[in-house]
DNA sequence: CGTTATACGTATAACGTTCTACAAATTTTG
DNA sequence: CAAAATTTGTAGAACGTTATACGTATAACG
């Protein structure tokens, strides 16, 4: 009989290839594992059906019993183009190490991103990098102790669970404020985030306390406040600082926690006839692409997500081939001096 | 015997339920899937073990068996912000109907775009949307065959194995050759990416394709001329564009294939002291954010993202369930005039 | 009240792997 | 050359699900 037109062609298994070769299916599998046990002319001959036969193991039959050798990352947005960078870092690592990664989306939104995680265990990915996480502090607890975990962009330096890869978002924070110090600028300004979560963990907080503890260490804290910011929807950003800059009492120069922020802002002081920087500085916080224009040229914070990446994966494997003992980094930041201030 | 120190506690899996619920897996199962046979009474006692429990079906076994209720998204490279879009309506159908989705990031890499579809369909996942890939076509005709798979970005309308969704992408060129011709230029470019693959499938094969055309209705066949840039290297790109603006016979108007290219180009004319629009007009394609931005106001052309999308997803629900015709839809382009030209 | 449907549950064979026993064949030892 | 040790290979039980094939009660029918 003639196959059915449509139907997709059954897949080859690991008996498919254990019969073509004319060994046990055992045997096949410790070719695959490179076990102990199998003879050289056993493995030429395994090796040359699987070859054959394009043969490729099943990795959700795999993961059921041993590694899957997939690890998942979870993302918040990808507006945010830091992100191009820290996921370009990790799958450099993982690739050199014969792993692959696939990425979620959690778009900032807990449950999604609860959901995300579920999917990925389930799954049964190796183990998880979670990017500037807006999960619940006991739900990343959980999670870490089911799965191996490294956070980036979370600041939690006791937690044992999980290890973490941060920029020092103190010394960024500390090294806008300076560079606006040395230009003679006092009345500094921060613009930041509407917190979503807790306890100060997130990168934003952070930047935060940064900014308020180098105004202090400068005699400003009289001078020191911080606008809070959503992110989400881009009209109601773009009304929001619209009206920043049309209020009374504008700053001398303005830290936003985000380029993002930045971008918008500088775009609209353009538009609102706001010299920069001889009316009001800006600088922002990523060195994204877009505040490297020149048209946009907006001082930044190079947070080097390729390290941030790179590190984190590293750390992941290691955790994965068992380490136990927390690992808690931070990576230098370094300011990018533009026209912006 | 004490656990173990940092033993990841044990799985609850179906056969907790089903002993907790005190019914057989098989019942559990049922309630799960929820098949026919089943009181009211027992579906309630099951129900309140999973949630006791905190029970989560694991989809790697699911996916031996039956569907995994997770679809994989290729994309290219999260460099261009038009897939933003993209992935957004996606998710949005995706979310609807409880289907679930991982991204894998090519890279525009082809064997590493096969890499990752390997992995999709080794993870058992019930689908594929494939944005823009630049695998070659015996690949694409070969993976279709093994899974559902629904293409944005491609143009092969003839492809009975997958669906395709679609921006006009000839209609898009025309629409920017008519608006510079409306303002009296004739003198019409085009700056294209340089081709990696075949016989005129991709969107940008199909944009130049629009551009010639228009050029010839309108009689121009003389002055059209189409310059190749790679995407890939922001330093190549950028001195491959320096070199552009500075040669000799710089045309009028110049339309980019893409967003990228165009916003490079005009901060290039910008240091170089070449007044947009008065002598040289630019417009690109995929109306992203950074073109909207008033220090860049570029015209652009926008391909609804969100669109196309959606659509990409609804096809491929249908095609999971069991459609075998092929669908190959295009959704109209709209030009969104700026500064620029 | 026996016979049929029908509703509800349960056993159990897949699915494609890994991995622990164990058997058979071969080599090494005393 | 028998006994012990080693190498090479194979069965077959997991892993956590789905789904088919059957049993039973119970309800409906004549």
């Amino acid at each position: 009989m003639a196959e059915a037109e449509g139907a997709r062609p059954s897949r080859v298994t690991i008996r498919t290839v254990a019969a073509d070769a004319g060994v046990s299916v055992a045997a096949v599998s410790k070719v695959l594992r490179n076990a102990y046990g199998v003879s050289d002319g056993l493995r030429a001959r395994v090796l040359s059906s699987i070859q054959r036969l394009g043969y490729r193991p099943n990795v959700a039959a795999r993961g059921m019993r041993g590694k899957s050798f997939t690890a998942g990352i979870l993302v918040t947005d990808f507006e945010n183009p830091f992100l191009f960078d820290v996921i370009a870092g990790i799958n450099a690592t993982f690739d050199a190490a014969g792993y692959k990664s696939l990425i979620g989306v959690g778009k900032g939104i807990g449950p999604l991103e609860v959901r995300l995680i579920d999917s990925m265990i389930d799954f049964s990915m190796d183990g998880l990098v979670l990017v500037a996480p807006r999960l619940a502090i006991e739900d990343l607890a959980n999670y870490s102790r089911q799965i191996p975990t490294v956070v980036i962009g979370h600041h939690e330096p006791l937690a044992t669970a999980f290890d973490s890869v941060n920029s020092d978002d103190r010394r960024g924070a500390a090294l806008v404020v300076e560079n606006f110090l040395r230009q003679g600028w006092q009345d500094i300004a921060m613009i930041s985030l509407t917190p979503i979560d807790f306890h100060g963990t997130n990168v934003t907080d952070q930047r935060e306390i940064g900014y308020l503890q180098a105004m202090q260490a400068a005699g400003l804290s009289h001078l020191a406040r911080i606008t809070h910011m959503p992110l989400d929807r881009y009209d109601v950003v773009n009304e929001a600082l619209r009206a920043y800059l049309t209020a009374p009492g504008l700053p001398r120069a303005v830290f936003c926690w985000s380029d993002l922020h930045a971008i918008e802002l500088r775009n609209l002081a353009h538009r609102l006839g706001i010299k920069v920087p001889e009316d009001l500085a800006i600088a922002g916080y990523d060195n994204s692409r877009v505040a490297a224009l020149p048209l946009i040229d907006i001082t930044s914070i190079d947070q080097s997500g390729l390290q941030l990446g790179l590190r984190a994966a590293e750390m992941l494997l290691t955790r994965i081939d068992g380490r136990a003992e927390p690992i808690h980094e931070f990576i230098a930041p370094r300011l990018v001096h533009r026209s912006s201030g």
